[in-house]
This record gives C-alpha cells, sequence and structure tokens, in this order.
DNA sequence: GGCTGTTTTAAACGTATGTTTGAAAGCTCA
DNA sequence: TGAGCTTTCAAACATACGTTTAAAACAGCC
C-alpha cells in the first residue's frame, strides 16, 4: 500500500495520542515517534502545537458539521408536514456521527471523547477555536431542539441540554473502558450501536419527564 | 486571623488551580506561588506531585465517603420497613456530598469537577488510588441503586448507571461556566441546590424509563 | 542561652518539552 | 541534466518542569 502522506500520519497518531492522554500530557515526540515520521515535521507542516490540534478537530468536524448541517435543515422542511420529535432529532444526529466515519466507527469514540477533553480540561483555546468555527450549526440543532419540546421553560431546556451533553461525552469518552467493564461484569459485549440504542431512551425519557419539584433534600430531619 | 498552615494552603491552592486547569496543565510553580510558599515546600509535606494530588483527593473524599457510609448503611436498615427508591437514593448522595463541605459550597462544584478530570484524563495513578482507597464504599452505593431498580437487566442498570454519571459529572464540571450561561441566556441566577433539584427529575426519568428498541437508525432509508 | 528537631528558603540539577535552524534529500518541469 | 521549489532530517536552542540540596530560620524545651 502507499504509505500515507506525512499530514494525515501525523493527524492520525495525535488523533490517537491526544484522545488516549490529553493534549497536554502527549507530546510532539511521542506522536511523530508513533507516525514514524521527524519531530520537526509538525513545525513544518501545521505550525505548531496549537494548530496541530485544532487541525485534529477540524479533520472531523468539517466534514460531520456539513453533513449535520444539511440534515437539520431537511428536518427542519420535514417539520412542516409532521410533528417535532426529540428523538428523531437525536437520532439524526448520532446518525449523522456515525455515518461521518463509517469506515472506521472506532473513530467516533475517539473524537467524542476529544470534544469532551475540548470541554472539560482547560486549554481555553481550544474552546474558542469550536466556538468560532462550528458554533453556528450548534445553534441551530439547539433552536430546533426547543421547538421539539415546547412545553418545557427556557430554564429547564437549557440544564437539561447539558445534562444530556454531559451523559453523551462522558459515556463515549470512555466507552472503550466501559465497553470492556460491561462485558467482564454483564458477560455481553456490546458495540457502539448498542450504547447508542440504550443511550437514546435514556435520554428521551431524562428530557420529557414531567417537571416537577422533587422532595430536594430527603434527610433534612435527620440531624447531619 | 492566624495565618493558616503551610499544608492546607497548598492543598487550598492545589485544590482550585486542578480544578480549573487540569493536573499536568498546573505547575508546582503556580502552586505554590498561589499558596505563597516555598517552592520546595510541596516536596517536603507531600513528597511529590502525585502525592499531593492524592493528598487534594483524600482531604475531600476521606470525610466524604465517611458520611456516606453512614448513610448507606441507615438507609439499607431503612428498607426493611418501605420499599426502595431511586430518588431517595440519589438525594442521599448529593446531600451528604453538600453537607461534606456545607460552610464551602464551591468546593462541591469544584470537588465533582475534579473526579471528572480523574476519570476523564489520563493519568491512570490516581483512578488506581481512588478505587484503592475507595471502592468499597461505591460497590456498596451500586449494589443498593441495583435493588432500588430490580426490574432493569443488568446490563441496562450498567450503562444507565454510567449515562447518569455522566451528567453529573459534566454538570458539575462546567458548573459555574454554565451557571454563568444560564443566568446570560435565561435570566435567572442559579444555585447549586437548583441545579440538583432540575437534575434530580432528569436523571430519575432517565433511569426509570421503560426499556425499548427505539427506531436506532431514523434515517436509513435516506442516502447517506 | 544553647541545644535539637522541624520548617523554610534560595539556588541548583537533570530532564523533557515546543520550537528553530541550516543543510541534505527529493521532486518537478524546462 | 540542472535550476527551483518543497520536504525531510539531525542537531541545537530556549524554556519550563519536578525534584534535590544545603544552609538558614524557627520552634520548643532543658
Amino acid at each position: 500500500m502507499p504509505q500515507k502522506d506525512t499530514s494525515t500520519a501525523i493527524l492520525d497518531a495525535a488523533e490517537q495520542l491526544f484522545s488516549e492522554r490529553g493534549f497536554a500530557e502527549t507530546s510532539l515526540r511521542t506522536i511523530t515517534s508513533r507516525a514514524g515520521v521527524n519531530l520537526a515535521a509538525v513545525n513544518y507542516h501545521f505550525g505548531s502545537k496549537k494548530s496541530l490540534i485544532h487541525a485534529v478537530f477540524a479533520r472531523f468536524l468539517s466534514p460531520f458539521t456539513e453533513r449535520l448541517r444539511q440534515e437539520l435543515a431537511d428536518y427542519e422542511v420535514s417539520l412542516e408536514r409532521q410533528t417535532a420529535e426529540l428523538e428523531r432529532l437525536l437520532g439524526i444526529v448520532f446518525c449523522t456521527a456515525m455515518a461521518t466515519c463509517e469506515e472506521q466507527p472506532e473513530r467516533l469514540n475517539r473524537f467524542t471523547r476529544l470534544l469532551g477533553l475540548a470541554y472539560t480540561q482547560g486549554q481555553g483555546h481550544i474552546k474558542r477555536y469550536l466556538n468560532r468555527e462550528y458554533g453556528e450549526v450548534y445553534g441551530r440543532f439547539s433552536e430546533l431542539l426547543r421547538r421539539s419540546m415546547p412545553e418545557l421553560s427556557a430554564e429547564e431546556l437549557f440544564w437539561r441540554f447539558h445534562f444530556m451533553l454531559g451523559a453523551v461525552m462522558f459515556t463515549f469518552s470512555g466507552v472503550d473502558t466501559l465497553k470492556a467493564m460491561a462485558e467482564h461484569d454483564v458477560g455481553r459485549p456490546a458495540q457502539t450501536s448498542d450504547v447508542i440504542g440504550l443511550m437514546l431512551p435514556f435520554l428521551a425519557g431524562g428530557m420529557q419527564v414531567k417537571a416537577q419539584l422533587p422532595v430536594l433534600l430527603p434527610n433534612t430531619e435527620k440531624p447531619l
């Protein structure tokens, strides 16, 4: 096979290593030696480590957001004939993500993990980059989400949306570890699509549960 | 006021800085200068950066797990007279956490963020330490969780538990940012207890939703 | 006051990192 | 073939890090 070009060798190694160890914990030397290229190649092809990180995100997110923009537009049109439905909207996002890397399903895990790292780990420049570059599609999605749950107050929608985001991010961040644990505990191996199948009802159930004031502090009557 | 002891000054600074930037991104020099102590003090009092990280976790987790162990034992006893109930069990964990740092409510956010970082970020030694030191209480909790949802298969319970964990971790990891966003978007400030109040129904709703095979791939009939 | 053990300090050490350099190698097209 | 451009390479650079050291400052106690 024709050996792959230096830039993509670097991107492949970086994507995998970043997702395994985080950004700060992965050195350019580790990346370049894994990729089988010279250390200086990163600075030659990408300029800096920061730009390499951005490029790793862009390689996945650009095709993904392109597809998603289209899918959301179609969905928006379809709303004129049928009613908004949460699970369908969420399904679109998952399907678009899976379709974006259908020849390498493990990339989906790696990538959600990268997104989770970008959100939780410091490295403010990543969040700024993502927002600048892909913030618009995100805004369109959350508008459609709002329309699919018109009975929810803005406040409840905001928080529930982030609860959902957390469940997704966290799960896919550690999905390989979790799959191994699941196989060990439960005795049955799981595929990514199985996990999504289990997650969708959970998310929809949490999003659509009737709002209520719960007994916030069950134990206030006993001495703490 | 009597200036605080060197060790706790270091722990305070480390707890805050780690939770803001992550472990690898926070240098001992930043920590000691924030704490107003000499650089060598960390190695003198804690031995190494690793041990400092462990100590940061221990300072919160030891009292917390101590309380939680007791609360769970009480709950277990109460199960002999009343039926298991998910929201009550979850409420116990939240309340115990809030009670552990009731004079400094912002520590709860910081701390969940640290736990989230420990889970998602590499640094395998942290996970090993946490499991070794506090794994037992976790096991007791998950057993009680199982009992509160007897109708769920082991597989579904496993995954739903981690979806829930993700929602909690992610939310509290970024709860300060999220509160600010919420105030900006929704116009109403939120307290941590408000967030918990909104989260509990979401979690319970997702956990208890009737299992079903959803239309996994809504769009398979259209060309991708 | 002077001794003993503890704590603090400034300085240095060794190592790892991201980046730069300037020459060598490879490639394209006339 | 050979000029002109792109790409690779080994080496060095500057900086930041965690850790160690040995002397100074401090504390408690006889």
